[in-house]
DNA sequence: TCAAAAGTGTTCTTCGTACACCCATGA
DNA sequence: TCATGGGTGTACGAAGAACACTTTTGA
């Protein structure tokens, strides 16, 4: 190269969240400085010179939403000159998954505010945060397909129904709730426990499920065939 | 963070080419530089700083081996601390595919040397681009099945075995001629044309096909599924 | 007793897989 | 005429898709 290198690395998070209350969710921070100051945008920052990528991903998002993850995945990187306004940025991006109890977040220090978002629910973004965005959630979209990921967002006892909910919510479209039933239990990495779901409504209480992790490592490791 | 960053990004890519005859092959350069002088390693080096990656790529790629290709994808980023034993380097890479005709390649400026490895027989590289390798091939191989990239890898007319070698060589395992046959023609994007294959040695000439580019890349969006 | 959600089984169709014989060519 | 590789079809089994009635609970 002619001149010397002047780029910078950062890292950005889409980290997803499910309730059937709140459906599929992104956690995003209000930008306190500029560029883009008061936007919402991906919670992120820039590498550390000594810190792996993924330490510096949670990193980010314990100073900048309080919460850290389990199960975190590099995405896509993205570098295409001009997308910061003011220097070189490339932007390496991963995406989490955190369980409902994650849903409670605190705006920390490096942020004004954190909060979550529908997936439809997204408002206009920093950057190039939006199509990050949708990079990611398309995929998760393929991901839950091929590999039991969706355990992941939802609570250690769950019933059956919030399993179906969770894939229509994220593949958005119907599903048949005996089919999936089904070829769910067929992998056999669930396990019906004696309980049952506590309810709020009417209706027949579920039983809960929680699921049988070496199985769900196991299946995790040689990918499943999901196609619901 | 505290201290200014101070981490150089860089490109690397993984090439593939096939013939009958080669195989699923890699392209590789002889380093004339330190560190790891006379090693081989993947062609790639330093992003400018206005350069987009994928200009990168083929810059380096155009330097180092005298080649260009038309199929280029990102594959993953690897920022490790230590991974480059001077500096802190990130190093974004991609997969590429060649036709055989690029199969032909010319050491250039920046490279002592250039050649082709078959997969099975790659040497051993500098940095951690062995396990770099590695995840390409992971990638291509599920690739392939399902999104019809191995065309990128054929000549424009070629007959039907050697797309079934092609997949036998990149999934290294053996496929019904027969079932594959039938597959991959329902698909709708080969078209058979009246010349026949010219033969060295004995048997049946086969006829050529080559590909209907619009189902191609329709099909390329889409996705097929493609579980031989 | 009604509304809401959970539990379950069968049939049909589609797709994948296994498998063998004949044909065209060069040596 | 033999060896090599190309071309093709059928039968079986597994898996996916469509689909409806009964049960448990709260109001």
């Amino acid at each position: 190269m002619p001149t010397t290198q002047d780029i910078k690395v950062a890292v950005d998070a889409v980290v997803f969240g499910y309730t059937s209350k709140e459906g599929l969710s992104v956690l995003l921070i209000k930008r306190n400085i500029d560029p883009f100051k008061n936007n919402w945008a991906l919670p992120g920052g820039l590498v550390g010179n000594n810190e792996s990528l993924e330490d510096a991903v949670q990193r980010e998002l314990k100073e900048e939403t309080g919460i850290s993850i389990n199960y975190l995945e590099q995405l896509y990187s993205f570098g295409k000159p001009g997308r910061d306004p003011r220097n070189r940025v490339i932007s390496i991006t991963y995406y989490g998954l955190v369980k409902p109890e994650a849903f409670e977040i605190h705006a920390a220090t490096d942020a004004a505010e954190a909060a979550w978002f529908n997936i439809k629910k997204i408002p206009p973004l920093a950057f190039d945060h939006d199509s990050i965005i949708i990079a990611a959630h398309k995929r998760l979209k393929s991901k839950i397909l091929y590999q039991p990921v969706g355990f992941e967002l939802l609570e250690e006892k769950f019933p059956f129904s919030e399993l179906e909910k969770l894939y229509m919510a994220v593949l958005d479209r119907d599903i048949d709730r005996r089919n999936f039933k089904k070829k769910v239990i067929k992998f056999g990495f669930l396990e019906e426990t004696a309980e049952k779901q506590v309810l709020e409504g009417a209706g027949r209480p579920g039983n809960l499920f929680s699921f049988n992790k070496d199985k769900y490592f196991q299946l995790q490791k040689e990918g499943i065939n999901f196609e619901i």
